[in-house]
RNA sequence: CGGGAUGUAGCGUAGCCCGGUUAUCGCGCCUGGUUUGGGACCAGGAGGUCGCAAGUUCGAAUCUUGCCAUCCCGACCA
């Protein structure tokens, strides 16, 4: 019982930690609200950008890289998006250490090594990438420019938790110019769309697809969407956002086109980002107080072998038969690891693979080739079940199969629960402490009247949903006008 | 950045109040052997700047001060 794990019901912000620490996804480092990625963690991440990549590709967009350095002239260029970051930017202002005359073995700033000009070091890449398209974009044949990048950004939070703020992370960040404001508004929807595909169908977790209010916009931006998601604890999380940036940019950095007419016009631009917050994200959607359950199309393994075994005759038994079944299994596509490992034993493993999330176990010993079966047990069920050797590729394609949407169809089921209709301010109050999760209501549609609800609550106005239906009400806190439900939470 | 808590081996801990030989125990690790259908057992062994730095003292894990880090709760945010 070395890796005891809390329960949700006792700690759940150190459930989430012991998750992630035990279950081998990360680990702190000596650098303050930075952690260290871990291989199996990484590998998830890996998956997920993999994917990610292929459906951007497939949207046609392309690959680049740019400079993790921004000038601050350039950055504080876009006026609101410079100041909605300025507060947490990490800035570069000297290029040279030298050793410490007063101290031995010390290393000081070098005073004379002062940067003309600090750099930024960016909390995201409008400025540097918008400096850049002003070189690129002349004519309405340079349009549409769609470029995604792969990068790490800082932001110098205050507070940090593990995948889901990190004061350095991992994400891409899509950056495309249009001719026409539609065609923007389209891929912004686009890119919002691929981001809810892949967390429903690759994650397995449900989202609701919606658009930002005023003050949680970003900054910069003239419209936000996004989707959210709701975690076991009832708080939201901002899974993915997608932004229009309408001509702010263009202006900013001077990036006109020539149309057809020969009619100079600034560009239209969207940019939309996803990071490795999703993997914290994953973690909350359906892990259990076992530990991690990762849904089988991210899961870095997707099925383990675990021999059961009495003497070394017994061991090249099974060895020669598993080494059969793994080679059919990963000709079926199937990523399976064999642990044959005799540090630990049978038990050891099993609890260690529930651990890590695996969502498929195989057991083989001897008995089960005499009789030529294996022992097949389902992570997020702990259902155990005998299963024919013959055809145990195509059972077991079936069986991830039936993990991905049982998981998902659980998460969604938990997420429609939570979600609730508060007609006036004393109902919206019991739920929040009650209940949590979304809660729709009608609100005046007012930056104040929002501030107001989340300086007396907490909670904040997460989205106004895409597929909102039209209804009159009134306001839960001033009593005026709405024509329709948005949806309040509370949120990471 | 405010409030609270914690810091002793890779992990979890005892000792601290009331200073005194070689810092306790469990897990893990190494060697050898026996084991293997839900977290194995026996024997031997290695592993420590007691978070860091000053101070008090003959003597500090223990007392004092400062600093640092982490966690939790706020404010801020993806």
């Amino acid at each position: 019982m070395s890796k005891e794990i809390t329960s949700r019901e006792e700690d759940y912000s150190q459930w989430y930690n012991d998750l992630i620490l035990k279950g081998g996804l990360a680990d702190y480092s000596a650098v303050r609200g930075c952690m260290v990625i871990k291989p199996y963690g990484y590998a998830i991440w890996e998956n997920m950008r993999d994917q990610l990549d292929k459906m951007f590709k497939d949207t046609g967009h392309e690959n680049a890289y740019f400079p993790l350095f921004v000038p601050k002239s350039l950055f504080e260029a876009e006026e609101k998006n410079a100041e909605g970051f300025a507060k947490e930017c990490a800035v570069v202002t000297h290029y040279r250490l030298k050793t410490d005359p007063d101290n031995k073995g010390k290393l000081i700033v070098d005073p004379e090594a002062k940067l003309d000009e600090e750099l930024v070091v960016r909390p995201t890449s409008e400025a540097i990438i918008w400096n850049t398209y002003k070189g690129w974009i002349q004519s309405y044949r340079d349009l549409p420019l769609l470029i995604n990048q792969w990068a790490n950004v800082v932001r110098w939070e205050m507070r940090t938790r593990l995948f889901l703020r990190t004061a350095e992370f991992l994400w891409q960040e899509g950056h495309t110019a249009h001719a026409t404001r539609d065609e923007a508004v389209g891929e912004t929807v686009q890119m919002l769309n691929v981001y809810a595909t892949f967390a429903e169908e690759f994650m397995a977790m449900p989202v609701i697809k919606g658009i930002k209010s005023a003050n949680e916009r970003f900054a910069g931006a003239e419209d936000t969407y996004c989707i959210e998601a709701l975690m076991q604890d009832g708080k939201a999380l901002q899974a993915g956002t997608s932004h229009f940036l309408g001509q702010n940019f263009a202006k900013a950095f001077d990036v006109k086109f020539a149309d057809k007419e020969n009619k100079l016009d600034y560009v239209w631009a969207t940019s939309w980002g996803v990071s490795t917050r999703l993997i914290g994200a994953l973690v909350m959607a359906h892990s259990d107080d076992q530990g991690l359950v990762l849904p089988p199309k991210l899961a870095p393994i997707q099925v383990v072998i675990v021999p059961i075994f009495k003497g070394a005759e017994q061991k090249n038994l099974i060895d020669d038969k598993v080494k059969v079944l793994q080679q059919q299994l990963k000709a079926a596509g199937i990523k399976v690891k064999y642990d044959d490992n005799d540090n630990n034993r049978p038990g050891w493993k099993f609890a260690e693979y529930e651990m890590k999330g695996v969502p498929v176990r195989i057991a083989i010993g001897a008995r089960d080739i005499a009789s030529n079966v294996v022992e097949v047990a389902r992570r997020d069920t702990k259902e155990k079940a005998s299963m024919s050797i013959d055809g145990l590729a195509e059972n077991i394609i079936k069986l991830l199969a039936d993990i991905q949407s049982a998981i998902y169809n659980k998460a969604k089921g938990f997420r429609d629960e939570h979600i609730t209709n508060a007609d006036n301010w004393d109902d919206f109050i019991q739920l929040l402490d009650t209940k949590t999760g979304f809660i729709a209501a009608h609100w005046d549609g007012t930056p104040e009247t929002e501030e107001k609800i989340k300086e007396l609550t907490k909670a904040t106005i997460r989205c106004i949903p895409l597929d909102n239906k039209m209804e009159d009400g009134k306001c839960i806190l001033t009593g005026n006008k709405s024509s329709q439900r948005v949806l309040f939470a509370r949120a990471y």
